[in-house]
RNA sequence: UGCCCGGUCGUCUAAGGGUAGGACAGCUGGUUUUGGUCCAGUCAGUGGGGGUUCGAAUCCUCCCCGGGCAACCA
C-alpha cells in the first residue's frame, strides 16, 4: 500500500494537452469537445487514424465527446460512398461519436452569416475572374491591389448575393468575398474567397443549392455551431487560423480554437488523398482496399488489428516538427498484438517431401499442439502425423555451416509438437534438384513426453502430405522502392509512379497447410510458425482459401545470413 | 528576396534554468519444441557562434538548415 502522497508524478503530455489542461485549470471550457473533419472524397488512411486518435483520445482523456463532421463543401468531389466507408473504418478503429454533423447541415446558416457580413461591410460580390483575382492577389513578397468591385454598397451585394443563390449567374461568373486587407502578410487575408457558385448537385443536399461555402467559410463556423472547443488540425492550416479567428471575431461566434500538428508521413509509402487515388485509377492497386495501400481498410485487409493501429497512433507522439515515420514501427506494433491473439498453423510454402522411413505404413497418429503459446486459453488442436510430410525445401542443405540449425545428412532436428527425426539420406533427380528426404524417427522423442535424451537445437514445421490443406498466400512488400516517395516525387515533377515497387505482391499460389484451419471459424488472425503473421482476404471462400501476409515474423536467422554474404 | 512555423540518438519523442531519458531500428549475449516471444546488455543526440547565469536543450541574440504561404480544394 502506498501512502506516500501522490508525489506529482509528471507524465509528459503534447502540446495539445498541455493546452487543454491549462483551458480547464484556468476555467475557459468546463469540458473538452473536439471533432474530426474528413472531407468525404476519399478513404481515410492512417495518417488519418492519428488525427481519429488524437482528437477521441483527448476527449477521452479528458472526459470530453467527439463529432463526426463531415467537411462536404464542395460536391463535385464527394460522395456517399466516401461518407460510408469513413463510418465504418473510424467505428473499425475502436471509436462512436457523440453526433454525425455535415457541414452542409449548416448552409442556411452559413447563408446567414454571409449575409451578415455584407451587411456589416465586410463581404462583396466580385466579377472578376479567378485569373485576375489573383492577379490582385499580390505575391508574398508584394501586396495585392483592391478589386474593382470592392466598393459596392452592402445593398447591392445583398442584392448579387441572393440572385447568385437563385441561380442567375453562371459559374466562374462572380464569387463571394470577405473584405479584409489587400496587403496582409498572410495572403488568406488578402480578401479571399467564401462562396463560389457551383451548379452541380450535393450528395445530401441534392439540388438545393448553387453556391457553396468555401472551406474556410464552413469549417470554423461549424465549430462555432457545434461549441468546438479545440479544433485540432495539420500543420497546413496554420496560415488559415488568423481567418478562422476573424470570422468568428466579426460574426461574434462561440470562440472555437484551432491548433495545428504535425501530420504523420510514413516510410515508403504516401499519404497523399490524391496521389492514393492516382493509384487506385490507374490500376497499380486494387482499389482503395489494396492490402499494400496505407488506407485503413488496406491495413484491415492485409490484418493489421484496430488495436496495433491505435497503439501506433499513440506512440508516433504528437508535435509540431516535420517527421517521417519509420514504417518498422507499424511493423512492431502488428506484431506485438499479432503474437498475443494469433492462432498458431504450420504451413509448408514451399515444400519437398520428407520420408519417416521407420513410420509403419498406413498408419496416422493425431498430435495434439497449443493453438497460442501466449494463451493457454486459446486451447490445443489436432495434428495428424504420418509417414509421409512436406516440410520447407530451405530447412534442408547438403552440406550445412555448422551454424545451420536445421536439416542435412546426419542430423537431427525437431518436427514441432511431434517426433525428433535424423536425416538418414536425400535423393535428387536428373537436374539435380532434391525431390525427398529420408529420415527416421525417434519414438521415445514424442512432444510433450520426451524421454529420448537427444538433443535437437532446431525446430522445423511440417504437413502431413495425404491431409495437407491447399490454400493461396499473398505476400506484399513496401509499396515504394524510396523511403521518403512524396519527397522524391516532388524532386521529379511529381511522378511518384516512378518509385512503384514492382515486387511489391507475391502470390504462392499452393501453399500446405495443417487440415485445421480449414474447418476454423472466419475472421481469425493466425501466425503461420516460423513464417509472419497471415489474414484470411476478403475474397477467400470455403473451397478456396486465401490469406494475406500481415508482415513477417522478425527473422535474425535471415539477417544474419544476409549480413555473412 | 516578405510573413509564419520548426530544428534533441539512424527514426520518432521526453526533459519547461539543475544527472539529456524512453520507444523503434541496429548490435551482443541468455532462455526457448517457432532462428518467434521473453530477458539482459550495448551503440547513439541537443544545427552553429556569441551572450545572460553558479548552472542553458531550455532564456536573449545573430547565423545556418528544413517546411508552409500567391485553388472559386480541403
Amino acid at each position: 500500500m502506498s501512502d506516500t502522497s501522490p508525489s506529482e508524478e509528471r507524465t509528459s503530455r503534447n502540446f495539445i494537452e498541455e493546452i487543454i489542461e491549462r483551458d480547464l485549470k484556468e476555467g475557459r471550457h468546463k469540458s473538452v469537445l473536439t471533432r474530426f473533419p474528413p472531407e468525404p472524397n476519399g478513404y481515410l488512411h492512417i495518417g488519418h487514424a492519428k488525427s481519429i486518435t488524437l482528437n477521441f483520445g483527448l476527449a477521452e482523456k479528458y472526459g470530453g465527446e467527439t463529432n463526426l463532421r463531415f467537411d462536404d463543401t464542395n460536391p463535385v468531389t464527394e460522395t456517399v460512398e466516401y461518407v460510408e466507408n469513413i463510418k465504418q473504418d473510424v467505428r473499425w478503429l475502436g471509436y462512436e461519436w457523440a453526433r454525425e454533423k455535415y457541414a452542409s447541415d449548416y448552409f442556411e446558416h452559413l447563408f446567414d452569416f454571409a449575409i451578415r457580413l455584407i451587411r456589416d461591410g465586410l463581404a462583396y460580390v466580385d466579377d472578376s475572374t479567378s485569373e485576375e483575382i489573383a492577379a490582385m492577389k499580390g505575391t508574398p513578397t508584394r501586396p495585392g491591389t483592391d478589386s474593382p468591385y470592392r466598393s459596392r454598397t452592402p445593398e447591392e451585394n445583398e442584392d448579387l448575393f441572393h440572385r447568385m443563390r437563385e441561380g442567375e449567374f453562371p459559374e466562374g461568373s462572380c464569387i463571394l468575398r470577405a473584405k479584409i486587407d489587400m496587403s496582409s502578410p498572410n495572403m488568406l487575408m488578402r480578401d479571399p474567397v467564401i462562396y463560389r457558385i457551383k451548379h452541380a448537385p450535393h450528395h445530401r443536399t441534392g439540388d438545393k443549392w448553387c453556391i457553396y461555402p468555401t472551406y474556410d467559410m464552413a469549417h470554423g463556423q461549424s465549430d462555432a455551431i457545434e461549441k468546438i472547443t479545440h479544433s485540432i488540425c495539420t500543420l497546413e492550416f496554420m496560415p488559415h487560423r488568423e481567418l478562422y479567428d476573424w470570422l468568428i471575431d466579426k460574426l461574434d461566434l462561440y470562440p472555437s480554437r484551432q491548433y495545428e500538428f504535425a501530420r504523420l508521413n510514413m516510410s515508403y509509402t504516401i499519404m497523399s488523398k490524391r496521389r492514393l487515388l492516382k493509384l487506385v485509377e490507374d490500376g497499380i492497386v486494387d482499389g482503395w482496399d489494396d492490402p499494400r495501400m496505407p488506407t485503413i481498410s488496406g491495413l484491415r485487409r492485409r490484418g493489421f488489428t484496430p488495436e496495433a493501429i491505435r497503439d501506433f497512433c499513440t506512440r508516433i507522439g504528437v508535435a509540431k516538427r516535420d517527421n517521417v515515420i519509420d514504417v518498422s514501427l507499424l511493423e512492431f506494433c502488428a506484431r506485438e498484438h499479432l503474437n498475443k491473439i494469433s492462432l498458431r498453423r504450420m504451413v509448408v510454402f514451399d515444400p519437398v517431401k520428407l520420408v519417416i522411413t521407420n513410420w509403419p505404413d498406413g498408419e496416422v497418429e493425431e498430435l495434439e499442439s497449443e493453438n497460442n503459446p501466449e494463451d493457454e486459453s486459446a486451447g490445443t488442436r489436432k495434428i495428424p502425423f504420418g509417414g509421409e510430410l512436406y516440410i520447407e525445401r530451405e530447412d534442408f542443405m547438403e552440406d550445412p555451416p555448422k551454424k545451420f540449425f536445421r536439416l542435412g545428412p546426419g542430423r537431427s532436428v525437431r518436427l514441432k509438437s511431434a517426433f525428433i527425426i535424423t536425416c538418414d539420406d536425400f535423393i535428387r533427380d536428373e537436374n539435380g534438384r532434391l525431390t525427398e528426404i529420408r529420415s527416421r524417427y525417434h519414438p521415445e522423442s514424442k512432444s510433450g513426453s520426451d524421454t529420448s535424451g537427444i538433443k535437437a537445437k532446431g525446430t522445423l514445421h511440417w504437413v502431413s502430405i495425404t491431409h495437407a490443406h491447399k490454400i493461396e498466400v499473398r505476400e506484399y512488400d513496401r509499396l515504394f522502392t524510396v523511403a521518403n516517395p512524396s519527397e522524391e516525387a516532388d524532386k521529379n515533377d511529381g511522378k511518384f509512379i516512378d518509385y512503384i515497387n514492382s515486387d511489391s505482391l507475391n502470390v504462392v499460389p499452393v501453399a500446405y497447410a495443417e487440415p485445421a484451419i480449414a474447418g476454423d471459424a472466419p475472421g481469425n488472425y493466425y501466425q503461420f510458425m516460423r513464417k509472419g503473421y497471415y489474414f484470411p482476404d476478403k475474397a477467400t471462400t470455403r473451397e478456396k482459401q486465401i490469406y494475406n501476409r500481415t508482415v513477417t515474423l522478425r527473422d535474425d536467422w535471415a539477417r544474419k545470413s544476409k549480413q555473412g554474404k
